[in-house]
DNA sequence: CGGCATGTTGAAACGTTTCAACGAGAGTGG
DNA sequence: CCACTCTCGTTGAAACGTTTCAACATGCCG
């Protein structure tokens, strides 16, 4: 469908800052190059550590889309806001990972610092920069999107037929990066319950219950608020995947 | 979040073709470099016509990624099947339009053709061998991907929080692209109802009373099966947006 | 220890799904 | 050309799950 406007990428070519600025970045600004790099030393000025406040908003959708950002410590959360004011969460981002890498001139959602949240940021003109001159660092993006698009599909998955119990299971899996299955795991999510709602499109009392529901049945356990202990993976990956109730 | 296995980069690298074959690619397979370029002419041994008939299965979601396509005539569904054996449906694909180019060797998605389809199908060593070679192919590439990862986005954004009505409005209006606003404008989408209905994430019967119900306040008409004619699309983007009832 | 945000639970209202029946349209063969 | 058939679309009524509105519990921070 592709239903967006058609000229992004007019826009993209013509940035405000020309591709030619060659001294723009060195070093430092190639921490957008590495999958999983370490933070650059040094004193670069092309990138720049930046903490924002807990629910202070990073950048709005339809603003310039100035900077990327990677996530070092804290969640970024990335929503999209109804006239009604009801609001849905398209992705979060944790550390290592980016977000605001932006097309068009100006970003396509809004990000806020769902708790503290220390970023590094690199100008918009920077990552040009480099598409334009390292060959190989628009095919790292292509695949970083291409995973970005695969995540994003399978949301819609989940939130076109899932019902509340089988969307927080698999939200929960989602977190649960190459484990030896049927291993208990934590995960230690600054998020609020209503942050959880919000990715999975449900109200936060529904989300409330079904939590209630799964740690009755002691698939799941909440010692802390934020925290959530995964008792039966298996379990609950049956209950994601509709093959039990 | 990018909840991928992680290795999809290594993946593609190492694709069973290398990058080397220089003759594999010359005019013929350059479509893909093209937004909106012509059919190519010639006898290029690279690209190719395949036709698919009504609901035919084009791929099959991790099957080895192959081939590349761009739609010439009909409509071509991404879709995903829940073990209960109900689907997704991901995205639709339309005459010009690009699908299953993907980064790791395994599709992500089913496709299937909606009706008889007509596509142009590129290899994926063919397309392998333009992102090493052709420096602003990739460019080109990631402008398309974010346009599809922000169209995703739209859609989770609408399964997540949008009633059935809404869901239909906005359905129709994203294929409203750049006409003067109040125009009525038709649509003649080879779709039938429940393909609408699996991607908006209802049932058939939900979708044909959302539909019913437009037609009785006139704001839209379907005088055949699969034509739909917006008489009020200002009204139609006030309901998708809640706005309106 | 308040005071306040956040989380949890209950009961009624609401919208979607389910199951069932019926209608309309397209294609085929008599 | 009509009648037949089959698929697809439409409508109705009950069942179901989620939302809404309300109250209460819990945790956190001054």
């Amino acid at each position: 469908m592709s239903n967006t406007s058609g000229t992004e990428v007019d826009e993209f070519r013509g940035a405000e800052q020309p591709l030619s600025s060659a001294n723009c970045c060195r070093q430092g600004c190639r921490f957008f190059a590495a999958e999983t790099g370490s933070v650059p030393s040094g004193s670069d000025r092309n990138w720049a550590i930046q903490t924002f406040a807990r629910n202070e908003t990073i950048y709005t959708k339809g603003a310039k889309s100035a900077f990327t950002y990677r996530v070092l410590e804290g969640a970024v959360r990335l929503t999209r806001v109804f006239a009604d004011g009801r609001r849905q969460i398209v992705n979060f981002y944790l550390p290592d990972e980016i977000f605001g890498f932006e097309f068009s001139d100006t970003y396509t959602s809004t990000a806020e610092a769902v708790g503290e949240v220390v970023t590094m940021r690199c100008p918009r003109s920077c990552v040009l920069y480099h598409s334009a001159t390292d060959p190989d660092i628009n095919l790292r993006r292509l695949a970083m999107l291409g995973k970005s698009l695969n995540a994003s599909e399978k949301h819609v998955t989940m939130l076109g037929h899932q019902s509340a119990r089988q969307r927080v299971a698999s939200f929960f899996l989602t977190f649960d990066k190459g484990r030896s299955k049927d291993d208990s795991f934590m995960l230690d999510l600054p998020l609020g319950r209503q942050d959880i709602a919000d990715y999975l499109g449900l109200t936060i009392e529904t989300t409330c219950r079904a939590l209630s529901d799964l740690k009755r049945r002691r698939i799941i356990d909440t010692p802390r608020r934020r925290q959530i202990v995964v008792r039966d993976p298996s379990c609950l990956k049956a209950i994601a995947e509709g093959l039990a109730a």
